[in-house]
DNA sequence: GAGCCGTGGAC
DNA sequence: TGTCCAAGGCT
């Protein structure tokens, strides 16, 4: 049970120890290797500016912790220009309609992060002067902050040298000492093994090197260790066993679910009637989720209830109107749904009423409306094309 | 601790 | 086609 069974001879850990020959070099190598192949990145200072004293905005770390939690660098970075240009510091964003932003991340998924943002950013700009606190402890107990986001801005942003360990440092410490406490349990025993290593000079840059050593060299699968800069001192790859860690439990079938989404459309209020589909140049019916659960708060298509059966019929429509399947079906994988829509469309007169709770939004601005990419794929199945412009992954 | 919560890319 | 996964947090 030895968290590092890799090690011949376990640290000492009194106080006032200095690191211990092994966990210095490991530090050292790893600072080493990221002097050299630091991946630069929109919110990062590098390693040169990094040796003249820079260090990186707390508002840009924290922001891009935020968005970086279970979403890759490639999927963040067109959200992360657009909000910095947008709301360049916490009392901007602090300032802006919740609705606003929370558009402004439709796509990018995992909702409930955009809600705390706004909530951390309204409590750090009425709170704290609009400044972040330093220390990992008090930085966890702001919202959407957790054990592991809390202690990388700890690092990279104020310099505290305290372990923080994602999916990238669990990956790179558990093969390092051969960790096999199965995960998320180990999870600890990670944190342990790295608390050591953690250098007192650059806990910030020794931080964004194991995620870039996990991201780019000791990757799931097929990792380059002909490459890695521990490789004279990694315990799996000392057994040939890299690919056994870390140990994971397996995860469950994805339940399969059943809806329909009603497309209501109508045509523009005034100016001349368009020429050809007339639907493009229109306005389409929404409505918005409730606060909490699946794409909670989000704006939606409106769509009936959703069954485990197959839906034979037509669910009961937001408004009456001659609705006609179109479009075929929709699937959408989530984490742990896998849900079909059919899509039901109508058109209705110029002067069609919303419902209560619904408004009509211009077709032309669709991706202000803030849809998910679900929602999205419903308004491509009943009006091909109309999506264009909208963030839609192509 | 375990389930819930998005999305898109890689293999 | 299915599976895993990505800078996790909340309940």
């Amino acid at each position: 049970m030895s968290p590092r069974p890799g090690r011949a001879i376990p640290a000492p850990k009194g106080a006032g120890d200095a690191e211990s020959g092994e966990d210095a070099l490991a530090a050292s190598l790893l600072l080493a290797w990221y002097d050299r192949h630091a991946r630069t990145l929109p919110w990062r200072t590098g390693p040169k500016a990094r040796a003249r004293g820079e260090r990186p905005d707390p508002y840009r770390v924290w922001l891009s912790e935020i968005m970086l939690q279970q979403t890759g660098v490639k999927a963040v970075a067109p959200y992360f220009h657009d909000f910095t240009a947008r709301w360049p510091d916490f009392a901007a964003l602090a300032a802006a309609p919740e609705a606003e932003i929370m558009a402004a991340w439709a796509g990018l998924g995992y909702y409930s992060r955009a809600r705390n943002l706004v909530a951390c950013a309204r409590h750090v700009a009425g709170e704290h002067a609009g400044r972040l606190p330093e220390s990992a402890a008090a930085l966890a107990e702001l919202p959407g902050i957790g054990p592991y986001t809390a202690a990388a801005i700890a690092a990279i942003a104020f310099g505290e040298p305290v372990p923080a360990v994602d999916g990238n440092v669990e990956r790179v410490v558990t093969r390092l000492f051969a960790i096999d406490t199965p995960m998320p349990a180990g999870k600890a025993d990670v944190r342990e093994a790295l608390r050591p290593l953690m250098p007192q000079s650059r806990p910030g840059e020794f931080t964004e090197a194991l995620m870039d050593l996990g991201a780019t060299i000791c990757t799931p699968k097929r990792p380059a260790c002909a490459l890695c800069p521990l490789d004279a001192i990694c315990a799996a790859r000392a057994r040939g066993e890299q690919g056994a860690f870390p140990v994971k439990a397996k995860k469950r079938a994805r339940a399969k679910k059943f809806a329909a989404a009603f497309v209501a459309l109508r045509p523009a209020g005034r100016g001349p009637a368009g020429s050809g589909p007339a639907a493009r140049n229109g306005q389409i019916l929404l409505s918005r989720r409730p606060p909490k659960g699946l794409l909670g708060g989000m704006a939606e298509i409106p769509n009936s209830d959703w069954v485990t059966e197959a839906v034979t019929g037509m669910p009961k429509p937001p408004l009456a109107a001659p609705w006609e399947k179109r479009g075929g079906e929709v699937t959408h994988i989530f984490t742990h749904i896998e849900l079909r829509m059919t899509v039901w469309a109508a058109e209705l007169p110029a002067d069609a009423k919303a419902p209560p709770g619904f408004w009509w939004h211009d077709l032309s601005d669709l991706k202000g409306a803030g849809l998910p990419s679900l929602m999205l794929k419903v308004v491509e199945a009943a009006l091909p094309g109309s999506s264009r412009g909208a963030r839609l992954g192509g």
